[in-house]
DNA sequence: CCCAATACTTACTTATTAGTAAGTATTTAT
DNA sequence: ATAAATACTTACTAATAAGTAAGTATTGGG
């Protein structure tokens, strides 16, 4: 309530996170936010002027968060199987908490986003599809993994289903998710 | 102006199916659609009571629409192989319109959408898998696909990769949505 | 101890939204 | 010819949106 809080802006950050992965980023606004903070909404323009730089904050923290996603994967040891499976578990959990992948949400609103955004929204997904084509060369190299196409372009395949996958989820089910799943990791194993 | 235009409601229909694709649903008000007819938006209002009945509109339209071409595919005599084509031709033409599909759009605001248009969603998207299906299923039968899934999980893969895929090209660019295409022809051939 | 920075609140403004009630012009059916 | 239905416009309302300017309380550093 007064200037003790000083995790306030990371609180933002969370919130804004799901509100844009459960309804959308044109459909929350920051009263949303500062009524779960129980503050006003002045008090989230202090910490981001506009939605637009609040927006552009949860991308940075996306891009932080799979920077250091990806070097923990890189160090962990872990085969490229068990690196990909805990890349899907992320999915699984969203569709768990009725939200979608924030990438397929910004996707949508992406003609409605300021230029500064958008340009960061593209490269936080150039940073996922590196990350897993990455993935899938390492097990394609090691024989865990076999596919024809290029490694990018399986890469989109596969990011393509999980993120729509998630999105159908909320409306016919999870149980079509979860046959997309199984379905990815048996189409590369063979 | 007057009362001689009979299709307004069409081309109301017409604009909103265009702003949801390229704007999403949450993003676009009845001023923008009164604006490109030349009229006020209580004109809107008259001939749809509320953006929740203009919704359930397009969405029958898209219902409708997809049990003509279903009807069209299957008595055209083309091979599955053709048949498939023609329902992924309508994705590329979104990529080319800056667009992305219908199902994709309003799953992102799923969970903003009222009850009763909800329910028109799923039944939208289970009319689009069980067409896309009964090819796959056909094209099985007759050699011309081979696939290991079930024929509704080959539906969900090639369905989220295509939603998703016109969701990334508007990003990443329209390589990688053409990459995809390609892609997902030559597993089914395979 | 005080001062400046921090983290807010109060109290607005301006714009836009969905929606409506009442009126007008045109057309059609009788 | 006229009554009613159709297709609008005019002129609003109430709610909510993003955003801001000015003030207040707390706290750590000098």
């Amino acid at each position: 309530m007064t200037a003790r809080n000083t995790d306030t802006k990371e609180e933002i950050i969370r919130i804004g996170k799901e509100l844009i992965k459960v309804y959308g980023y044109n459909a929350f606004s920051y009263a949303d936010i500062s009524k779960q903070l129980n503050m006003k909404n002045a008090a989230v323009h202090y910490h981001f002027r506009g939605k637009e730089d609040l927006l552009a904050g949860i991308l940075d923290n996306y891009i932080n968060d799979y920077i250091v996603l990806g070097k923990q994967l890189q160090t962990s040891g872990l085969s490229a199987i068990r690196k990909l499976e805990k890349f899907i578990e992320k999915y699984s959990c969203l569709v768990d908490c009725n939200s979608i992948c924030i990438i397929g949400s910004v996707a949508s609103d992406y003609n409605t986003l300021p230029e500064s955004v958008k340009e960061k929204t593209a490269a936080l997904i150039e940073l996922v599809i590196g990350m897993v084509e990455k993935t899938l060369l390492e097990g394609k190299r090691n024989g865990e993994f076999n596919f024809t196409e290029s490694a990018r372009t399986q890469a989109l395949l596969l990011m393509t289903n999980l993120a729509a996958g998630v999105q159908l989820a909320r409306i016919v089910g999870k149980k079509d998710y979860q046959a997309i799943r199984k379905a990815l990791i048996r189409q590369l194993k063979n």
